[in-house]
DNA sequence: ATTAGCACTTGGGTAATGCGAGTGCTAAAA
DNA sequence: TTTTAGCACTCGCATTACCCAAGTGCTAAT
C-alpha cells in the first residue's frame, strides 16, 4: 500500500483528484463507472467503489443521496486545492489582458478596486469582489483651501498616500483668497494628525481666533473634515457580476442569490474576513487565500468559495481583490487570475513613500 | 349608463380600480366572486362577470388562463395610475425620514445619489435607482496644482458646479511649488473650456514653453484631465436593493433577476430613458414619471414598473432618482416617496449659480 | 487484493386523476 | 333593458402511482 504523505494511497489521491475535477467540470455527482472508464485507472469499477467508500469514511467525499455518485466535501476541495497551490501560475495571455485593462485606469485606489472587481468577474465568469478596509484612524495629513467664488471655497483634504478628497463649503458672508489661505494654514498647524475626539473646545477657539475675520469658516471646515474622515474610515466593498453566478445550478434557488446580493450590506463581516486572514500572515500572508464553504463564517457564502489576495502598499494592506463562486470553482484558473490581478494592482499603485504632514512643507515656500 | 369621461361607466371604473388594488395587494388574480363580496358593490357576481368581460374586451384586464381571475394589463395599470396621479401626497412621517436621512449627507452629488438610491429602496422595499447623466461636453472650469512632495503633485480639477476631482501626478524629476503654480496658471489660461479635440499640437507646445522648466508636467496633466473628463461625462447609474425584489413572486424566476442585475451594464439605455422622458417636458416635465412594463424599451424591465423623478439644479437636469418594482407596485406610496425624495435632494443641492472660469478670478489676488 | 455479479435504494420523470376556482352562456326575473 | 341564478365547461395545480436509470454495497469467486 503505497502511502503518500497525506495518509492517502496514491490511488485514493488520484481518485479524489479526478472526482473533484470532474465535478468541477460537469457539476454532476461522479460514479465509479465513469471513473473506471475515464482512462486514468487500470482497475475495475468495483475496486474504485471500495476506495470511494473509504474516501467517504475519511470525510473527503459524500453522496447527495444513496444511489448517486460522489461529490467532494469541503475537506475534499481543501485537499485538492492544497495539493494544487504549489504549482499554479498564470497564463501569459491572462497576465497581458489584466495589465492592459488596469493600465488604462491610472486612477485612485477606489476606482482601481472598482475596476478590479469588474475585471475579476469578467475574466473568471464568477462574481468579482474588491475590498478596501478603513484607512486606519488617521485623518488627513494636509489641507488646502481654494477660493471658488466670493461665497464658496473648496476644501482639499489630502491623505498620506497622496490621494485627496474635496468638499465644497458655502458661506453667507463674503470671503477672500486670504481667508482661504489662513484657513488652510490654521488647519494644517492645528488639527493635522488629530482624531475627532482630540479636537477640544479651547483648540477650536484658538483656531477661530487665528482665522479672524473669517472665523466662521473654522467650524464648518472641521465638521466637514471629520465627516469625510469617518466616511473614509468606513471601508468599502465592491461586488460585481452577481448575475454571472445565475447560470450555475447551485445558485438557481432564490435564497442563495439573495444572500449574495445582501453581501454588500454586511460589508463589515467581509472586511473582518480579509483583515483576519491577513493576520495569520507569516510567509503565507502574501499568498492567494482560499476559503471554501463554511471556512468563512458568512452564512451567505456557506455554499460558495472565496478566492482572494490582499493588495499592499508599502507593506500595509490597503485592499483585497478576489472572486466568489460555487464551491466547485475552477480553482486553477481563478487562483492564477487573482494572483495576477493583485500583483498588477500592487505594481500599479507602487509603494510610494508616504507624504510628510503639511507643517514642514509649508514653512518653506508659501509665506 | 352613467359615463365618466374615460369611456367607462362608473361601475366599470370602480371594478377596474378594485381589481388593480386587490392585485397589487395580494398578487393573485381576482375573480368575480371576490369582488362581489368585498363590499364595494351591490350587484351580483354575474353582473360583475359581464362587466369584467367588457373590460377585458377594452384591453384593461386579462386572464392568465381561462378560468382564473382577472389581472390588470399595462393599460389597466396606466388607467389606475393616471386617475391616481392628481391626488397623491406624501405622508408627513415619510417626508421627515427622508429629510433627516438626506441631511446627514451634505456631500457631493455623486454621494447624494448613491444615498438616495439606497434610501428609495429601503423606504419602498423595492429596488432603488439613481441616475446621473453625463455632465455635458464641458470640461472643467478651473485647475489648481498642489505640490505634495518633491516628486508628486496633486491636480485639482474644478467643475462649474463647485465640485472637484483630484488626481495624483508623479514625476521622475524634482518639482517645486513654483512649477506647480505655473502649471496651474498655464492650464487655466490655455485649456479651460476646450474639448479634447480642440487641444492641438501647437497649443501643447506653447503650454510646454510657458511651463519651462517643468514642461514635462504639461502632457501628463492634460492627459489626466481628459481622462477624468471622459469619466465624468460618462454618466452613472446606481441600483440598490435588488434583493428586495426576490420576495415578490414575479421575480422568482432567474431570468428576471438576471435582467435586473445586468441593468448596471446597460446604463446608457437607462440614461437615455431619463433624458428622453425629460424632453417630453412641458409642464408635466416636473412630475413623477411612471413607466409600466413595455412603456420603456429596456426588455430587462419588461415585466417591471419604473417610477422616477428628475433632480434639477438651476433648471438643468443633473440626475434622477426612482424605484424599480413589479408592475403591481404600491404606486401611491412609491409616487409620493419618490416625489419627496427628489424634492429633498433638490432642496439640498440648492440652485447655486455656476462658477466663472478661472481667468477672471486669477487676475486679482494670486500674482 | 481485485473483480464479477446481483439485489437494493432512490431521485426524477411521466401519465392519470381529482379538485377547485372561475368563467361564459342561457333563460328567467326585475 | 338590466340584472340575476343556474349550470356546464375549462384549466391550472397538486397528488398519486409508477417505472426507469444510475449507482451503490455486499458476497463469492479469482
Amino acid at each position: 500500500m503505497k502511502e503518500a504523505q497525506n495518509g492517502l494511497t496514491n490511488r485514493q489521491s488520484l481518485i479524489l483528484r479526478t472526482v473533484v475535477e470532474s465535478y468541477i467540470e460537469n457539476g454532476e455527482p461522479v460514479g465509479s463507472k465513469f471513473l473506471c472508464e475515464c482512462g486514468r485507472f487500470t482497475c475495475s469499477s468495483a475496486t474504485i467503489r471500495n476506495e470511494m467508500a473509504e474516501l467517504e469514511a475519511l470525510g473527503y467525499l459524500e453522496q447527495p443521496h444513496t444511489s448517486s455518485g460522489r461529490v467532494p466535501t469541503e475537506l475534499g476541495y481543501r485537499f485538492y486545492v492544497d495539493s494544487l497551490l504549489e504549482s499554479y501560475n498564470s497564463t501569459a495571455s491572462d497576465v497581458e489582458r489584466i495589465k492592459s485593462a488596469l493600465k488604462e485606469k491610472r486612477a485612485e485606489l477606489d476606482q482601481i478596486l472598482t475596476q478590479a472587481s469588474r475585471l475579476a468577474s469578467s475574466l473568471t465568469n464568477y462574481t468579482g469582489l474588491a475590498v478596501r478596509p478603513g484607512q486606519g484612524h488617521g485623518a488627513f495629513c494636509r489641507y488646502e483651501a481654494i477660493c471658488l467664488s466670493s461665497r464658496s471655497l473648496l476644501l482639499v483634504m489630502i491623505n498620506p498616500d497622496g490621494s485627496a478628497k474635496t468638499r465644497n463649503l458655502r458661506t453667507d458672508v463674503d470671503i477672500t483668497k486670504e481667508d482661504a489661505d489662513t484657513l488652510a494654514r490654521t488647519l494644517n498647524s492645528c488639527i493635522v494628525g488629530l482624531s475627532a475626539s482630540e479636537v477640544t473646545l479651547p483648540l477650536m477657539m484658538r483656531m477661530e481666533e487665528m482665522c479672524a475675520p473669517a472665523s466662521h469658516l473654522v467650524s464648518m471646515a472641521v465638521k466637514c473634515i471629520y465627516e469625510t474622515a469617518i466616511e473614509k474610515n468606513d471601508g468599502d466593498v465592491r461586488i460585481d457580476g452577481v448575475n454571472r453566478l445565475l447560470e450555475y445550478p447551485e445558485y438557481s434557488d432564490t435564497e442563495s442569490i439573495a444572500g449574495l446580493l445582501g453581501l454588500g450590506d454586511s460589508k463589515n463581516a467581509l472586511l473582518d474576513l480579509v483583515k483576519e486572514s491577513e493576520e495569520l500572515g507569516g510567509e503565507a500572508g502574501d499568498d492567494v487565500k482560499i476559503l471554501i464553504g463554511s471556512e468563512n463564517r458568512l452564512d451567505a457564502l456557506g455554499s460558495s468559495a472565496l478566492v482572494f489576495k490582499t493588495v499592499k502598499r508599502g507593506g500595509r494592506v490597503v485592499g483585497a481583490v478576489g472572486v466568489i463562486g460555487p464551491r466547485r470553482m475552477k480553482y486553477q484558473n481563478v487562483i492564477s487570475m487573482v494572483d495576477s490581478l493583485a500583483n498588477g494592482i500592487n505594481e500599479l499603485i507602487g509603494d510610494d513613500m508616504l507624504l510628510p504632514t503639511a507643517d514642514t512643507e509649508r514653512n518653506n515656500g508659501n509665506e
